[in-house]
DNA sequence: TGTGAAAGCCTTTAACG
DNA sequence: CGTTAAAGGCTTTCACA
């Protein structure tokens, strides 16, 4: 991966419509060895997938609570089944586990806090939880599937030649 | 927006290179309605936008960090200041207002450490904070740009007819 | 690795039930 | 709102520098 090849990446990060040839242009390449970088970037994995983004208010779901889980049971069964039974709900679109205090930590996304209180008994239903603490959010001021591109670690452009 | 709409969205949110024409296959539907109907999504915004998603190990953030920021100067300018500093920073990702002992919270990703402490630097150069606190995942068991559906509002169907 | 052009597929429009 | 079919554009491949 050299700077040609993170720029494109900023540029399907931010919108993934782009047609090749304009890739092409803003990178200042021509379309086919653009298309061909893309493909690799495809086929290695860099770019996992592309997506349509939604909007929260439209689809219901403009409440994001933030719950931090503790757990006394730090068995791998444990946590086999705990991923599993997350891995369930799609209110649930992070998952962590954490150094620290708290054990893992979970956003949720839902319409209202009815509808949280629901997904909690759901949750709590399925599995024992030692301790469970709810943060919600008044608002989100930024949300971005944009990752930083500057820890890329970019192949030596010694000279013009590569892989 | 309907069942229809509803199952389009399902489809695009998790691959949004599906064709017109394969998304009206799935839906049953032809190409034509279809591809009005994306168009429709589009417009009113419940399409936000198409980006690609990348490997966060392979761009070398695969660090999460959330921090936890309390303040004491509550002030309308304070936060608007705050808010343009934290959307400077590409590495924060999502930012968030929360109701509770916290007042936002961010998620931060970068290569390790060090790359955390180095963001830290220069976040409390910019703004004064009174209290930030800072919690490590140690692995990021799920993540996903999808929002669960189930909340949708669709319009009622009584019969065929629709706006 | 890069260029330019040809082939084929998809999107987009149009005409019509 | 649905269908089918035609037009235009983009992706993908190929032959070549």
């Amino acid at each position: 991966m050299d700077r040609l090849d993170k720029k494109i990446l900023r540029l399907l990060q931010e919108d993934s419509t782009l047609a090749v040839a304009d890739v092409a242009k803003k990178v200042g390449l021509s379309t086919t060895p653009c298309w061909r970088r893309i493909q690799k970037l495809e086929e290695e994995g860099v770019i996992q997938r592309r997506v349509a983004i939604l909007n929260p208010q439209k689809i219901n779901t403009r409440v994001n609570v933030f719950v931090s889980i503790r757990t006394n049971a730090h068995s791998h069964e444990w946590l086999k089944r705990f991923s599993e039974v997350i891995q369930e709900f799609p209110e649930v679109v992070e998952f962590y586990r954490m150094s620290g205090d708290v054990d893992y930590l979970i956003r949720v996304v839902v319409p209202d806090i009815a509808a949280y209180d629901a997904f909690y008994k759901k949750l709590i239903a399925k599995i024992e939880i030692r301790d469970v603490s709810s943060a919600f959010a008044m608002e989100q001021i930024k949300y971005t599937t944009e990752m930083p591109l500057d820890y890329m670690v970019l192949d030596k452009e010694t000279n013009s030649s590569a892989a």
